[in-house]
This record gives structure tokens, C-alpha cells and sequence, in this order.
DNA sequence: TGTACATCAGTGAACGCGCGTTCACTGATGTAC
DNA sequence: TGTACATCAGTGAACGCGCGTTCACTGATGTAC
């Protein structure tokens, strides 16, 4: 029932060129520099052209960030699909992999997700944390086979304390009631992951190591060498 | 052979007071915002005034990126010498602790030096790359003392590809000697911490997790078990 | 098939605003005699 | 001690600029008869 877009709108894609030309130009001038009237200028549109698409200037940034936990999330969802005959453990170094390289890859979206916040910008929680969700659920599925699979040597660990039980417990209320340990592990290694991307994209690992990508698979190596 | 200040000056303290409110405007609406005029503003002074300090906008960015640094490695110092008498192991739990504590008190800081960077602002590599040094340096100096010590478990990691270790050594020349592993490890850890305080700081972890730093102190377990 | 009408994507001018930076200045403070 | 002068931190006006957003509009497209 919803009506079919006429032949102008069709045609035009106009919504998709301004997200694509907002995305160009975050990636010269960085999120906070973000501008509609420079948008429109690029695209060679009068600026107001564009609240025909975004009610307004947040409505934008809130779209590009849909746009990226999207893109993120099908690059997780990817590396599970082309590893589906794989052992369990050769599925998360898949999924650590496409981490990196999508940030690598997309810097703009990363900074826009993970980076810092976009001043007076309110991102609205109903929208951004369920994708966020999504792109983590990958990694989640992942860990939760390999506890299955009984190889998860959580006793390795150090034990968790009561406070932190409460809390992994009141979130595995919402997850389905996934387990304790699984909650836990995606979150350890997703931070592991992020923590050497985000120094990485920042430009702020010694400049000797010049190729950091070495140093994020022996990180992923010892991953799965503690928690596996 | 400097010149004394004269009254005027060591009266007005008015750089101190310039940055200070800097710090305030960027707690308030974030780092891009900065704007010389409502620093102004909020001191009561006229915005040429600023120039007598700071020859331009990137001039007093500059001056708070070093500020940071400076807060930052001081901070990490004074856990070095609170634990003087402790065993290294816990000299390393100090040190965390200590990262995640100060990035907590000051989140603005953090995201001024670790988070996206200002819009056009280009950071002087040879003003802050040596503080930052100074910032990793306690920490590798505790490493240090632990492989001394020998209680350093680098056998049970993974092993350094090749061109790793060529990375690190070409690090190890400028670093007066520092061993390949005390380089690896102190930037493997320092990664660790950081992963988390980030998360932490740009509000990403799930909400369910409402003491942070239960997770991180978990962490820290984690990382003496898992290396020493 | 042809014509009158409705729709609505895109326009151009205008609004009020805050920004970084420059400039010639002023007036209190400190100094030399 | 008193006076004339130099210094220079801080001023107020002005510059040119880009911003988000509003408004009444126009003109090509699509529709009804």
C-alpha cells in the first residue's frame, strides 16, 4: 500500500546523493565539519533542496550512522556466511578480520559510530543501539558455537565478581538468554579488536609499526589461544 | 636570564585562565566546537585578547593536546611512585587502574588526544609524539622490571611473525634498547586498556553494564594472568 | 487524443547568527631621570 | 620625590565568511476528464 515513487523520484536518486556526498565529505573535512550547504554546493543543488529528504541536519547524521552500523553489520554478517564450513574458531578469526578491514576500509564510518560524538548532535537510542546490536550479534553466535562445541576454557579466567554476575545476568535477560560467559567473551574480544583498530585509524600506534594488520592477527592468534 | 614577569602579567594569570576555560567549553559542547569568541565570552574579555597568548585557534589546540599529555603521564608517574615498594605485578594493576581512573575524571582529554580529530587541525607530530612517549613510558618500564625479573611468560603467546619483529626492532633502536617483547607487550596492554576505556568514555558499552569498571578490573586479572 | 488542472521536487533570496582574524586605539603600569 | 616617557595587555569596531533554516515561487511531470 505504500505508493510507488513516480518517475522523478525514481530517477533523481537524490536522497542517495546526498548521503553519498555527505559521506565524500566527511571523509575530507571529518564528521564535525558536516555542512548542508556544502553538501548542496557539491552536488551543484540549492541547499534547500535537501529538506525535501532530511527533515533536518540531524536527521542526516542519523541516517549516515544507520547507514554505517548497516554496513558494518553485512561485513560481519559476510564473514560468517563465506565461513560457514569452517571450524569454529577459524569463523571468529574471519569475523576479527572483517572488523579491521571494514574500519580500515570505511574510517569515516568508523569515527562516525566509535568516534568522538558529534557536538549537539543527539543520536535517538530506539534507532542506533538495534543496529548496533547487530553488528555485534555475529561475533555473539560465534562464541555461543564454540561453547557448544564445549571449547571455551572460561575457567582459564579469573572468575567473575557477584556485581559483574548481576550484570551479565541482567543482560542475558534481553539476549535471549544467552549465557554468561558467551555475553562476557564477545564483549572482552570485540573491545580487544577495537581497542588496536581505533589506535590504528587514530594514526596512533608508533610509526615503526608500519603495518598493523601484523600485529592485529597475533593479537587475534593469542585470542584464540586464551579463550579457546 | 628570562625576564620576570611584571605585575600585570603575574597578576592576570590570563593563558591559565584561557585555558581552563577551553577545557570548560570543550566539556560542555565538545572539542570541534572550540571557538575562540565564547572563550572570550565566558571570561568577560575581548576576543583579540587571546592573541597576546596564542597566535591562532591551532595554537591554543596545541597547548591543550600537551596539556592532556601532560595530565595523562603525570598521572601514570604518580601511580608508578605510590607503588615504589609494591611488586611489579601490582605496579602494572596500579598503572591501569590508574589510565582508566584519570580518562574517567577527564573524558575531555581523552577524546581531545585519543578521539576523532579537530576538523583542519594538524597536530605538530614533533610537540606530541613525545609526550605521548612519555605517557606509554611507566608502563614500559614496569614490563621492563617483570622480564627482568623473569617472570615475563612471552613463550605462551604466539609467536612474533618475521616482519613483527622487524617492526619492533626498528622500534627498539630508538627506544634505548627496550627488549622486542617489553616493546610488544606494553603496546599489546596499553591496546587492551584502551579498548575498554573507550568503549567506556563514548558510552558504547551496553547499558546493562553499569559499573565499567568491574569489567575492567576483570581485565586487568586477565592480563597478569595471561602474560606473567 | 487533447486540454485543463494538481502535484511537488527543486529554486533563489533572505533571515539572523557566530566565527577567526586585523587594525588602530587607549590607558594603566613600570621606568628613567 | 616628582615628572615625562615607553611599554604593551586589553579594547571595540570592522572585515568577509559560511552556516541552518524559512519562505514564496516556478515549472516540469503526471492525472482526470
Amino acid at each position: 500500500l505504500t505508493p510507488l515513487p513516480n518517475r522523478r523520484t525514481s530517477k533523481s536518486n537524490l536522497d542517495e546523493r546526498i548521503l553519498s556526498a555527505a559521506w565524500d565529505q566527511i571523509a575530507r573535512e571529518g564528521a564535525p565539519a558536516l555542512s548542508l550547504r556544502a553538501i548542496a554546493r557539491s552536488l551543484g543543488i540549492a541547499a534547500p533542496s535537501i529538506y525535501n529528504y532530511f527533515s533536518d541536519r540531524d536527521a542526516l547524521v542519523t541516517a549516515m550512522i544507520v547507514d554505517a552500523f548497516i554496513s558494518l553489520a553485512g561485513a560481519q554478517e559476510t564473514a560468517l556466511n563465506l565461513t560457514l564450513a569452517a571450524v569454529p574458531p577459524a569463523r571468529l578469526r574471519a569475523l576479527g578480520m572483517a572488523y579491521r578491514e571494514w574500519s580500515v576500509a570505511h574510517p569515516q564510518h568508523y569515527q562516525l559510530i566509535f568516534g568522538t560524538p558529534i557536538p549537539f548532535y543527539q543520536a535517538p537510542e530506539n534507532i542506533t543501539i538495534p543496529q548496533a546490536t547487530r553488528a555485534l550479534l555475529p561475533l555473539m553466535r560465534v562464541i555461543q558455537e564454540i561453547q557448544t562445541a564445549g571449547s571455551l576454557r572460561a575457567e582459564r579466567l579469573a572468575p567473575l565478581s557477584p556485581k559483574l554476575e548481576a550484570m551479565l545476568d541482567a543482560w542475558k535477560e534481553e539476549s535471549g538468554g544467552t549465557g554468561r560467559e558467551v555475553l562476557y567473551l564477545s564483549l572482552v574480544i570485540w573491545s580487544r579488536l577495537h581497542g588496536l583498530v581505533s589506535l590504528e585509524i587514530g594514526n596512533q600506534l608508533p610509526h615503526y609499526l608500519s603495518d598493523p594488520s601484523e600485529l592485529f592477527q597475533r593479537e587475534l592468534d593469542n585470542i584464540l589461544l586464551q579463550y579457546l
